[in-house]
DNA sequence: ACTGATAAAGGGATCG
């Protein structure tokens, strides 16, 4: 029995609490921590305790009195960084171990009582490690050299962007000042890809992954209103509300924008039919106090609601459990499928209701998909960039700032024992280092560099420690009271209505200079406009969407509606015969040219249309219906794939040309300080999959239609 | 020719 390897005071707070007994996963990983000196991902389902799987044995294991920081809990959002403290506060509760928040927003006064007497746990962002790192290097040893256990949570939204190799990095960083090496805990309820998330230990060897596999009861209907106009369809909105107006509920529709339209138009509805006001939107647009009053209300308020949101509340933060999710559209991954499932049901024995509106018959489609992986158990693997050279830049310059100047040898030996960049060759490194001296973003004197000229700018701005780039926002303000922010657009104009945080406003004064825009409440308005690319979707998900068109499956979860839509479009697809789900693609004929429908991943898509350009093959890829529109007849197309090989051997050139015009690369905030050929080689890795393309091409056996 | 098109995350030191 693993709760009697557990030391005395939290085996009192286990008591204290009158747990019956611990959860799979805390009893599997209190016996593996204690007993064993290995690193561990621990993935469970959400609401399955992981938290406390993790802290029951550190705190129980770890020696408070050594000195300096003995645990570093590691968070990707500062609101639950705030939410965890708490609860690691209480399980510290029969100990004397002080917690402390290191964040941005937290207080001055507690982070300097930790630097004179640095001990206990501290809860901490990668930007905040990064910035002690830059400007304080002599605390980070101080705090840090001592650490017994680091615990990142949420581990999988780190893995595969650029802030996991960031943190990656930083956790090697921290690695090389510490005496003795410490041990990684790594949680999430959602990891697609084992080996990688093992990668954050830095010792993949000794990671083991203790996996619960145990599940939620999922009731799911799907239903379909087709959208004919910009706005929702009414008999949606009406459905949706006798679905919810009596239960707490989250809906998720896929924008902001939409967040809004739905929040303010149901809210409507329930005031002619004399329901709640309890409608409310939340995401990254509504002002951060308007947000937490939300949450608060959700996790303490006896009230049923509804919170229309975005991905703001995927992650872990804490409101409560509620009885119904509404998903309105496809989500873009299972993953974000998994989290947004996990919010209802989290009560021990409640089934989790899920909801699925669908507007369009692509949406639909990719609607069941998605469900159906979801209960084959599967996840979308991550992106993996295997040589993140604007990473690697970033670091150097941290590094640099950081020591006041290294000599060069000792700044390419840091970088090429990180873990982070062990794919990256030592004569990369020097290159790119030898770049930074020629563009006087170091400065070179004898052996050693310092940050040089240019770079002061960008080292000594607070923009510095983040590796993703942020858009531009105006302050939106009623009377002294902040609604919310939002982007620039030519929407934004006096006397537009708009709608933010679930009410209606009208612009009453737009200031350029100081970003703010004043408004008044209003009767009528739109949703705000926001611009962006589109999201990336797993090739998974496409060959599902394709498998379930040539199924013969009767979908019990399809309510009437959807069934019917479902049939017509699988209508339209009988004339093309696919009987091999691998290569085989619908593929339309006409005199214009033809249509190919490549149900495959967005990233793969992109290399066909680079590819295709190479081979003077005129395409256009129309995103709503996931397919190509060929200038080119059947013949000619074949005769252009023969000569594949040469288009290949063109893409770099390619791609360079393409940065030549402009230096940045779409997602890479510091790839712009690369030279060109590592600008290019970080382009082609985060933006295509060229290799994938490459195979898709090669084999792909178009069916034409019959009729 | 025109419209419409994911989301989200972070932050130092100093001066008044």
């Amino acid at each position: 029995m693993s709760f009697e390897l557990l030391s005395e005071p939290i085996r009192k707070y286990i008591r204290d609490k009158r747990w019956e007994q611990l959860r799979p996963i805390q009893n599997a990983a209190i016996a593996r921590i204690l007993t064993t000196e290995n690193h561990y991902i621990l993935a469970s389902r959400t609401a399955s305790g992981k938290t406390e799987a993790a802290f029951l044995p550190i705190l129980s294991k770890v020696n408070f009195n050594d000195p300096g920081v003995q645990v570093l809990y590691i968070s990707p959002l500062i609101a639950l960084i705030n939410d965890q403290f708490y609860r690691v506060e209480d399980l510290c509760k029969n100990m004397e171990v002080p917690v402390t928040k290191w964040h941005g927003e937290a207080s001055r006064g507690a982070k300097n009582r930790l630097i004179k007497d640095p001990s206990g746990v501290v809860l901490i962002t990668p930007e905040s490690i990064e910035a002690m790192f830059v400007n304080r290097p002599y605390d980070v040893k101080q705090l840090f050299s001592n650490l017994k256990f680091v615990v990142i949570d949420e581990i999988h939204s780190f893995i595969g962007s650029d802030r996991g190799i960031q943190l990656k990095s930083l956790l090697s960083r921290l690695q090389e000042v510490n005496v003795k090496s410490f041990r990684v805990v790594g949680l999430s309820a959602t990891i697609g890809d084992y080996e990688e998330a093992k990668l954050f230990t830095g010792d993949q060897a000794n990671t083991r992954v203790l996996l619960d596999k145990t599940s939620k009861e999922v009731n799911a209907a799907f239903r379909y209103f087709k959208q004919e106009k910009a706005e929702l369809p009414l008999d949606l909105l009406d459905n949706l509300y006798a679905e919810t107006k009596d239960n707490k509920v989250l809906l998720f529709p896929n924008s902001r924008g939409r967040a809004e339209e739905v929040a303010v138009k149901l809210k409507k509805i329930s005031e002619r039919n004399n329901g709640h006001p309890y409608y409310f939107s939340h995401h990254s647009s509504v002002d951060k106090e308007v947000r937490e009053y939300v949450e608060d209300f959700a996790k303490n308020g006896h009230a049923n609601f509804c919170i229309s949101c975005t991905s703001t509340l995927e992650l872990g933060i804490d409101i409560g459990s509620v009885d119904e999710v509404v998903q309105i559209d496809a989500t873009h991954s299972i993953a974000s499928l998994i989290q947004r499932v996990g919010r209802s049901g989290r009560r021990d024995g409640a089934v989790s209701n899920l909801f699925l509106y669908a507007t369009n018959p692509w949406s639909l489609l990719q609607s069941i998909a998605c469900w159906l992986l979801y209960k084959e158990g599967y996840i979308e693997p991550p992106a993996i960039c295997k040589k993140p050279y604007d990473l690697l830049l970033h670091q150097a310059l941290s590094i640099v700032k950081g020591y006041s100047g290294l000599p060069i040898y000792e700044l390419v030996s840091k970088l090429r024992v990180n873990f982070a960049f062990k794919e990256i060759a030592t004569h990369e490194i020097e290159e790119i280092i030898q770049h930074l001296i020629a563009t006087d973003m170091l400065e070179q004197l004898q052996q050693e560099v310092i940050i040089g000229i240019e770079g002061e700018k960008t080292v000594n701005s607070r923009d510095f420690y983040s590796v993703f780039k942020t858009e531009e926002n105006f302050r939106v303000t009623n009377s002294g009271n902040t609604i919310g922010e939002l982007p620039f657009s030519p929407q934004l104009q006096e006397n537009e209505n708009i709608l933010l945080a679930a009410r209606i406003w009208k612009i009453v004064y737009v200031d350029i200079d100081a970003k703010k825009i004043e408004v008044v409440p209003a009767k009528d308005g739109k949703p705000p406009k926001f611009s962006g690319g589109g999201g990336i979707i797993a090739g998974k998900i496409k060959e599902k969407m394709l498998e379930v068109l040539y199924s013969i499956e009767e979908y019990q979860f399809l309510e009437e509606t959807a069934r019917e839509e479902l049939r017509i479009l699988k209508q339209e697809f009988s004339i093309y015969v696919i009987k091999e789900l691998q290569y085989e693609r619908p593929m339309q004929l006409s005199d214009k040219g033809l249509i190919l429908y490549t149900f495959t991943s967005t990233k793969i898509n992109r290399g066909i249309a680079l590819l295709l350009e190479l081979l003077e093959v005129k395409n256009d890829f129309d995103e709503d219906n996931d397919r190509f529109k060929v200038g080119v007849t059947k013949e000619q197309f074949s005769v252009a794939l023969s000569s594949l090989d040469n288009a290949y051997e063109k893409i770099d050139e390619s791609i360079t040309a393409t940065l030549e015009d402009n230096p940045f690369i779409p997602d890479s905030k510091w790839g712009y300080l690369l030279p060109l050929k590592y600008k290019a080689a970080v382009m082609r890795q985060k933006y295509y999959d060229i290799e994938g393309a490459m195979l898709f091409l090669k084999h792909v056996k178009p069916v034409a239609n019959t009729a």
